[in-house]
DNA sequence: AAATTTGGTTTGTATTAAAAACTGGTTTTT
DNA sequence: AAAAACCAGTTTTTAATACAAACCAAATTT
């Protein structure tokens, strides 16, 4: 690891994906193909305000469509990964691992001394 | 993917950890022994202020432990990572793994279709 | 027909990340 | 030897946002 490559690296992570709840959503997303407001709600555990918010920023980054139709008379939310979405996924995901545990370095510089 | 997998992984995420800043701040301390305010301070370019408050919590919840002493005249602080942090930071990304994009599943359930 | 359920949205609150301002000193400049 | 500038941080303030509660319209149940 040098100072270089650490360097603020956590401003390359995409805070809109980095939310746990959000992050499950796209997870969960990633590998169905649709899923509906009820889906998410029990799966996840949240509140359905909490959902919505959720779902409105996905959509206002545009990483998840939303789908609105009636069920005969009841309306029904669906949802799916957008290409972009699944992109900044993945991207999200390099990005991060960047900042996992590692080895422990050779050689010290000012300011940082080596186990 | 089962439903009961997961079911509120999101809440097995350590939100202390979690934070950009103090992943980077984790992650250099588990490559070197010690490092000094200053040496965090120009490596992840964020705040002095900033970064006191992320150095705060992370000692709050015993994951680094400050040492405060005089070199000469001037005040020096520097970090260790704790073995709790060590911890929790291992456990932090086992947990968080679980919510990494992953292959389509085979077949449905209600609110859920498959591609 | 009143009460309850469904499928959400809108509003309010409490937390917190980030920046700004401040502090207690030390070093440098004039 | 004052004044100004700097250093190493801490404290305070502000702005964003995760979350929950309250709400709503329509459908269903009792």
């Amino acid at each position: 690891m040098t100072n270089r490559q650490i360097n603020q690296i956590h401003n390359s992570i995409n805070r809109v994906v980095h939310e746990p709840v959000r992050l499950a959503i796209l997870k969960i997303l990633t590998s169905a193909k649709e899923v509906d407001f009820n889906f998410l709600l029990t799966t996840l555990g949240v509140t359905k305000g909490n959902l919505a918010t959720h779902i409105n920023k996905l959509e206002a980054e545009a990483l998840v469509e939303v789908k609105k139709e009636f069920v005969g008379k009841i309306p029904h939310t669906s949802y799916r990964i957008t290409r972009t979405g699944r992109r900044e996924f993945q991207k999200y995901w390099e990005n991060l691992k960047q900042l996992a545990p590692e080895q422990p370095v050779k050689r010290g510089v000012k300011g940082m001394r080596v186990a």
